[in-house]
RNA sequence: GCCGGGGUGGCGAAACUGGCAAACGCAAGGGACUUAAAAUCCCUUGGGCUUCGGCCCUUGGGGGUUCGAUUCCCCCCCCCGGCACCA
């Protein structure tokens, strides 16, 4: 008979269920918020309530994340892990539109499919606190959020070009465009002029950047750290005028050493000097080059054929270092929204102004020279990577070496008027305007007279209107427009009939805010309650993955630095701690439904329970890396189990446990407490757990079941296995939640063995070893090492040369 | 092209600041128990030699530093993720 069907086998769906409930009973997971002394906000990134369900890449996460919540509550803290939903969106939208079902009929379905998912994995959450950004309790403070950002300067309308997606017939952030195709959809992303609205984020550029290098306000996984530094992309550089007939034309650049060698201008297509620099000859060319290019998508623009074309605009600058006038060129590899729109074409010195010349026939000087070059040296290229080279051709700044270059330059330049020193950023202002329909109504009023007019606080929410006829068109106008009961509204300024604003905003500004409304759910006339605030914010630890790196963690920076400078919030980085956990691929590939080999996860916790599956999940590989799920390795951890399961049982049946416990296995046992906590400190999951097993088969190998030891053996594999452990607990005489036991405790004195094995290598190599008391000084165990038989075997008739001794570890002779 | 992260047994992996490579687990093989199977328990398991004492080789490839390198340095190859004409 299997122990699995004995009656006192370890059943996981009855246990499981069992604690579940009453878990929910005696409201073990639900901190006090308001007296909480030494609280720890544990947050992961709430999910997108799909109809799929939950993926095993958010059990994956929640799991990592709740094993660290459960840890620190264990540790002592107050732990507030609360989850929500990040129900508006395209992604619902579509989904509702594919299904013909109204997202707000299928969202409340989809969310209480997803609750009951995160309960049975077992999650420490706090459901009082749960949200979902649809609820208009929520999404009014969302609009609030807008409204603080408008009257703090920070929002404004433009138009713009921006990245319309032909499919989800809407304007995406510039973030949601991967490789010139929708994020979402994968179309091919067109370019439109639109009104839309921006947040100012590059006002926050130097901050979002300088803080990531404060360890004080910010401990981020590096690989996040840096995904966020080259998204703003910061560059030091100078803005140059060259002087032309249509009046200065401002260019950017890195180099300004290289500026002697800058023998053509070249504008972006939409530059706005254009039209008045190119004269009669080639105007015609101009303009069906600018036609042509403004047709095509961002896409052929941006990652197509890189072969290089451009029209002349018969025009001339001055080049302000040479004094030579140089042809004003017009090119699509020039872009607009990034610099000034206008480059200095170098093309002695970089690559695409080479390629540029060489097939215009533009003149191409040399201003950098390496050592042992002279300026005359021919280029066969253009010379790029110039570490270690000097000026020349470059009249008084000549064999300057290039570095200095770039300073003498500036420095002149701003001497005579012609440029300055300046730092631009590839970062643009977020476009938060979404011309759909199942997101929060940006709370504008467009009005003839007044302009557009913030909605006043007191009339929010605006609330989204329940329609039936939400499919978006190729207007560039959001469905509700259609609706003139909802559309048309009093101006609340002047009175008049005026308009609503007809976009939605971007997800994103949903989940911008959403870690500071969890910790205040119950109040409905604030967004946030400063008390609460104050106590469990900033973030303690925040879980999540990479994907997220340049967008929902770079706007929720940005969001909370405006609030702060409001004076709204003490903290200016939300997230104290952010770790990026790895991703889970299955039978090392990735996982798709095409490959059908998509995990499940309710069939693998109906088949194994949920506390194996989050023990096999986290033991599958390093959390931060990710790892291959195999379903043959289940079985390991459920051995495991079951295995501790049998050891609690030989726990409760002995009446008698006096045998006095062997030293090697106190040294184990003290070894496994300091290397599981201290693995938990810094998420090593999966080594944490064969740490636990390695205990056990020590235990197991001499029939130890000593109830000191058992019982602090399950309060470290609680945070993995929380039903089981709670279950064992119980069985150990416990009455109240193994949850709110002490996390054990080892002493340094006892974490190693008295008598150690020293590795004795001769030249490098291991040949023997010899065993010698703890903290043995070098000349004792060379004496040992010398009474060795296969020691002297290599030494015996040689020189000893030298001797290195790595204390209770190691002896290295050398012989020669 | 640039920026991250990787490459270690049949497989997932471990090795913290340079110090006994392969912990822990899976799979496989052998044995015990069983009428039998499952489950469980015990043993073996990087490769090659072996006179059974041991010996040699092995962390993607090549070089280097060191008494000693999976770990540090240089060059190269491959895989995964991100960015991509950013001046």
């Amino acid at each position: 008979m299997s122990p699995h069907d004995s009656d006192d086998g370890y059943r996981p769906d009855q246990v499981e269920a069992k604690w579940q409930a009453r878990w929910a009973e005696r409201h073990t997971n639900e901190p006090d918020l308001d007296r909480a002394e030494r609280p720890f906000y544990n947050l992961m990134m709430f999910p997108y309530p799909s109809a799929e369900g939950l993926h095993v890449g958010n059990v994956f996460a929640f799991t990592g994340a709740d094993v660290f919540g459960r840890f620190q509550r264990l540790r002592g803290k107050t732990v507030f892990e609360p989850m929500g939903f990040d129900a508006f969106g395209i992604h619902s939208e579509n989904f509702a539109l594919k299904m013909g079902t109204h997202p707000a009929e299928l969202i409340p379905r989809n969310i209480a499919n997803f609750r009951r998912q995160l309960t049975r994995m077992g999650g420490m959450f706090d459901w009082r606190h749960e949200l979902s950004t649809t609820d208009p309790a929520y999404y009014k403070w969302t609009q609030w959020v807008f409204l603080q950002l408008y009257h703090a300067g920070k929002a404004y309308r433009k138009k713009a070009a921006v990245n319309w997606c032909p499919r989800d017939k809407t304007v995406l952030a510039n973030e949601q465009v991967i490789a010139g195709a929708c994020e979402r959809c994968g179309a091919m992303v067109e370019q439109r002029f639109l009104e839309q609205w921006f947040f100012r984020i590059t006002d926050y550029a130097e901050r979002l950047l300088g803080n990531l290098d404060d360890p004080s306000k910010m401990d981020w996984s590096a690989s996040t750290a840096t995904a966020q530094r080259n998204w703003i992309g910061r560059s030091e550089g100078a803005e140059i005028e060259f002087p032309s007939d249509a009046g200065p034309i401002r260019v950017f650049t890195t180099r300004p050493d290289t500026l002697f060698g800058g023998t053509f201008l070249v504008l972006a297509p939409e530059h706005p000097l254009v039209d008045a620099l190119t004269v009669p000859p080639w105007r015609e060319a101009m303009e069906a080059y600018r036609k042509a290019i403004a047709a095509r998508d961002l896409v052929s623009r941006k990652v197509g054929e890189k072969e290089k074309t451009g029209v002349f605009t018969g025009s001339t600058a001055r080049n302000p270092a040479t004094g030579q006038q140089i042809p004003v060129w017009v090119a699509d590899y020039v872009l607009m929204e990034y610099g000034t729109g206008a480059i200095g074409g170098v093309p002695g010195h970089d690559e695409r102004d080479f390629e540029f010349a060489t097939k215009f026939r533009l003149p191409i000087v040399r201003v950098l020279a390496g050592p042992g070059e002279t300026g005359a040296t021919p280029l066969d290229g253009p010379a790029v990577d110039t570490e270690g080279f000097r000026l020349v051709n470059s009249g008084a700044f000549s064999e300057l070496p290039a570095a200095l270059g770039i300073k003498a330059i500036v420095a002149w330049l701003e001497r005579e008027g012609h440029g300055k020193a300046q730092v631009r950023y590839r970062l643009h202002d977020w476009c938060i305007s979404r011309q759909r329909y199942w997101g929060p109504p940006i709370p504008i009023i467009h009005c003839d007279g007044c302009g557009p007019v913030p909605v006043p606080e007191k009339d929010l929410p605006v609330v989204l209107p329940v329609i039936a006829d939400f499919q978006p068109d190729d207007s560039g106008i959001s469905p509700l427009a259609r609706h003139k009961e909802w559309y048309e509204v009093a101006c609340p300024g002047c009175g008049k009939p005026a308009h609503r604003e007809t976009d939605v905003s971007d997800t994103f500004l949903d989940s911008g805010w959403y870690y500071l409304r969890f910790t205040s759910t119950e109040f409905d006339d604030r967004p946030f309650d400063d008390a609460r605030v104050k106590r469990w914010l900033p973030v303690a630890s925040y879980i999540g993955g990479n994907e997220h790196a340049v967008l929902h963690l770079l706007y929720s920076r940005f969001l909370t630095m405006v609030l702060h400078d409001q004076g709204r919030l003490a903290f200016e980085e939300p997230f104290r701690k952010f770790r990026a956990h790895g991703t889970i691929v299955k039978d090392g590939a990735k996982m798709s439904k095409t490959r059908g080999n998509v995990v499940i996860p309710d069939q693998y916790i109906a088949r194994w329970g949920a506390d194996t599956f989050r023990t096999y999940m986290m033991f599958l590989g390093p959390y931060e890396e990710g790892g291959d799920f195999r379903d043959e390795g289940l079985a390991g951890p459920r051995r495991f189990l079951d295995k501790v399961w049998e050891l609690v049982q030989q726990c409760e049946r002995a009446t008698l446990v006096g045998n006095e416990l062997h030293h090697a296995i106190v040294v184990k046992w003290h070894q496994t407490k300091q290397r599981v906590t201290e693995d938990l400190e810094r998420l090593s999951y999966n080594t944490a757990i064969a740490a636990l097993m390695e205990l056990l088969n020590a235990l197991r190998a001499v029939n130890c079941a000593e109830r000191k030891i058992v019982k602090e053996f399950v309060i470290m594999l609680s945070p993995f296995a929380p039903h089981f452990a709670e279950e064992c607990w119980e069985r150990l005489g416990s009455k109240t939640s193994v949850f709110d036991a002490a996390w054990p405790s080892w002493d340094p004195g006892l974490t190693e063995e008295s008598e150690m094995e020293i590795a004795v290598q001769i030249n490098g190599k291991t040949r023997s070893k010899v065993r010698a008391v703890r903290g043995a000084s070098e000349p004792d165990v060379v004496a040992a090492a010398r009474r060795d038989p296969t020691v002297r075997k290599f030494t015996d008739g040689k020189e000893l040369k030298k001797v290195v001794y790595v204390k209770d570890r190691l002896l290295n002779l050398v012989v020669g």
